[in-house]
DNA sequence: GCCAACGTGAAA
DNA sequence: TTCACGTTGGCG
């Protein structure tokens, strides 16, 4: 038996690979290694070293090169990682992939971190002097004639430099050098004062610097979670020691970069999912070389390295984007909490709607509970009440009531927001002739009619269909919308309030970068104004003359199967409600509904969402549903249902026969049919998570190997936060 | 996931 | 006999 370097890559296969180690250089477990793979050649992680292998001689290969002279991963994240892989049961390399940007996945030297400038050579000043060049390539020459500047200096500059540049260093005129980022420069603004709360909230998390402890800061909307953030981030740098800060995808508004670089002043490293690859990778390597010291970003930036670990914050940590819905399946937030267990750090979980599984985590005793229940910059929190849209004549989905409310608020110079979680004009298109209404033929499923476009588009699998002038089936012209989307209230509020302007704010006014942050920079912060969105409008900023928020059509989240649609549901309402009266003024939210008498909205409206909070966890708990049970969700999808059965029973079948499991199915998925592809899943619960591991973790690579496992798509989801 | 080898059936 | 295409196995 010869000893071999265990290396993980980037396959979807639950195996790690053998190789024997290069002739050059010395792999290290967390360095990355050239091999051959398959006939080809791949990048991968040295998971461990001298291990006996039982792969025979003939078969093992030898690694190529060694990429790194000093481990990439450091010990923690690689073992964090390894832990990872077995809890999600995801592939170990796909593990190891996530961790590294792109860009450290390839066979590539390292990027310099410091910040790209550009500056002129010695043939260039004299290629300057001479007058030589014309156009862009002078204009270039002439902006770096006094200093060496920076990307982004020159985009301020000169608009589309970067092809001039390419010409420029080809001809060796100028060349590409690196700064280090400018030194700290003093904060800009000063902190506020704390209030009470906050400054308990702020002692109890510095008192666990240097040990693990998990805090809940449960929060009110506008109760300044995040000048505790701030203050902590303050105090960990003021230690020398690195933060994480981790937001949901659609927080990471530019707002929030910009109020903590002028807060802390500090460079803080961004990494989210729209940031140039370099960028990201230069980024990464920052807080690895402990350079930089604070990192913003949504979910994959809880695997940046953290040498000199102080402090993990997640904000908004009931929010589902943390959870990578595809591919290794694993939730942020959670492995921020294995991070920090790691690390020796606390970690601070923020929200003014936590999940329920925080919360049943407080109630354990494993997290530390943060309250912040009053709001410094509004005197009275946000008076609620219901609209009972029951016999009422309804405007487009509008009710009297609500629309007399609207009128009075923007008479009064102030904002409304109109939420409502549906894009497009009309979620159907109904035959009044015989009833038939636009389907998708892939989904079946109702498709929405989109008026600007004029054209039907499925919301499920994005295929779009012309408008029929007739009904297909009978050939009536009575083709009507049917139900109300953002883009229908958006036309009914602006005839009916012609002199106020209405800004729509969805995926589809917001499809532009920055195109959300420039419509709302746009409106005039004392003039009226109607906003219709979806939830995308439900965080982020501050709108301080908004002072109504109208909440229309959360109908459907009462009626949902998914046994967690209360609880986001709750969270909805109360987010999007948190939005009105963020300023001096008082703030009235108007919930229309046609179940004025649901036990949900009541609670939630009478004691909070505290309360409602309870409720749904004490349901839990009765129905053994998590967090009090556990579950692994087994997903399938084939184009014949058979196909899909055929896996589903095979894959039920492999499963232990014991009492300590709960299996449900096969059985169809909430959705049968998507995307033209037929769809199936197996439930597996337990009340152990021990026992849940114990059974599907060999079954997992058992499933692997069935043959009718070739002829689906399928994935495991250990706690999936949708039946979906 | 990707690739190559293999088997099957239809066309010529 | 050749070609196209779906299936299967291996990747160290």
């Amino acid at each position: 038996m010869s000893s071999v370097l265990r290396v993980a890559l980037p396959v979807p296969l639950p195996t790690l690979f053998d190789y024997l180690p290069p002739t050059t250089g010395e792999a290290k477990a967390g360095s990355r290694v050239l091999v051959p793979f398959g006939r080809s050649k791949a990048v991968g992680v040295v998971v461990e070293t001298d291990v006996p292998t039982n792969v025979g001689s003939t078969r093992l290969k030898r690694a190529l090169r060694v990429l790194d002279e000093t481990p990439l991963l450091d010990a923690e994240l690689m073992q964090t990682l390894a832990w990872a892989a077995d809890y999600w049961l995801g592939a170990p390399g796909e593990a190891y992939a996530n961790a590294l940007p792109l860009l450290l996945r390839e066979d590539k030297p390292l990027p310099e971190t410091g910040e790209p400038i550009w500056q002129l050579t010695t043939a260039g000043r004299s290629a300057l002097d001479a007058g030589s060049r014309r156009g862009g390539s002078r204009a270039l020459l002439q902006a770096l004639s006094t200093r060496p500047l920076s990307a982004a200096e020159l985009d301020a500059l000169i608009t589309d430099w970067r092809a001039a540049a390419r010409r420029l260093i080809e001809a060796g005129l100028i060349e590409r050098g690196e700064q280090t980022p400018s030194p700290a420069s003093a904060p800009s603004f000063t902190a506020p004062v704390l209030h009470t709360e906050q400054k308990a909230a702020v002692d109890a998390v510095t008192e666990s610097f240097g040990r693990f402890q998990p805090f809940l800061l449960d929060g009110i909307t506008g109760s300044g979670k995040t000048e505790v953030y701030l203050a902590l981030i303050e105090r960990t740098l003021a230690q020398g020691k690195q933060s994480l800060l981790l937001v949901p995808e659609i927080g990471l508004a530019p707002q929030t970069v910009r109020r903590l670089r002028e807060r802390l002043g500090v460079p803080i490293e961004v990494l989210h999912s729209n940031l140039a690859e370099g960028e990201r990778a230069r980024a990464w390597l920052r807080m690895r070389s402990g350079e930089a010291k604070v990192v913003l970003g949504t979910r994959s930036a809880v695997f940046t390295p953290l040498p000199h670990a102080g402090l993990i914050i997640v904000d908004e940590e009931h929010d589902g984007s943390y959870k990578q819905q595809e591919g290794f399946r694993y939730h942020a937030r959670d492995l921020a909490l294995v991070r920090a267990r790691a690390l020796n750090v606390p970690v601070l979980l923020g929200s003014a709607t936590p999940s329920l599984e925080s919360l049943a985590n407080v109630e354990a005793g494993r997290y530390h509970a943060l309250h912040l229940r009053s709001r410094p910059s509004a005197a009275h929190p946000p008076q609620v009440q219901i609209v009972d849209m029951r016999a009422q004549r309804l405007e487009h989905g509008l009710s009297p009531a609500l629309l007399h409310v609207v009128g009075e608020t923007v008479a009064r110079g102030e904002q409304v927001l109109v939420f409502r979680n549906r894009r497009g004009y009309a979620p159907v298109l109904f035959c009044h002739g015989c009833g038939w209404h636009a389907e998708c033929p892939r989904c079946e499923h109702p498709l929405t009619l989109h008026a600007a476009w004029w054209r039907l588009v499925c919301h499920h699998c994005d295929q779009q269909s012309p408008v029929p002038p007739t009904c297909p089936v009978c050939g009536s012209t009575e083709l009507k919308p049917q139900g109300q989307g953002t883009e229908r209230l958006e036309e009914a509020l602006t005839a009916h309030f012609p002199q106020i302007p209405v800004l729509r704010i969805d995926r589809e006014t917001t499809r532009r970068r920055d195109a959300f942050e420039q419509l709302l920079d746009n409106l005039q912060t004392d003039a009226p104004a109607i906003l219709v969105g979806t939830q995308m409008l439900a965080k982020g900023h501050d709108l301080p003359n908004l002072t109504l928020v109208a909440i229309v059509g959360v109908d459907e989240g009462l009626l949902s199967v998914d046994f967690r649609a209360g609880e986001r549901l709750a969270q909805l309402v109360v987010q999007v409600a948190g939005r009105a009266g963020r300023a001096r003024k008082p703030g009235r939210v108007l919930l229309q509904t046609h179940h004025p008498d649901h036990p949900l909205l009541r609670g939630l409206l009478a004691q909070g969402y505290a309360a409602a909070a309870k409720e749904l966890l004490a349901e839990r708990r009765q129905t053994g549903l998590p967090p009090y049970g556990h579950q692994v969700l087994l997903r399938c999808e084939a184009h014949q249902r058979a196909t899909v059965d055929a896996f589903l029973s095979e894959a039920r079948a492999a499963l232990p026969d014991t009492d300590t499991l709960q299996i449900a199915g096969p059985m169809p998925a909430p959705m049968p049919l998507r995307a033209g592809r037929q769809r199936g899943q197996l439930l597996i619960e337990s009340t152990t998570r021990r026992h849940l591991h114990a059974a599907t973790r060999p079954w997992s690579t058992q499933l692997a190997q069935l043959p009718s496992a070739r002829k689906v798509r399928w994935s495991l989801d250990v706690d999936p936060i949708d039946l979906y």
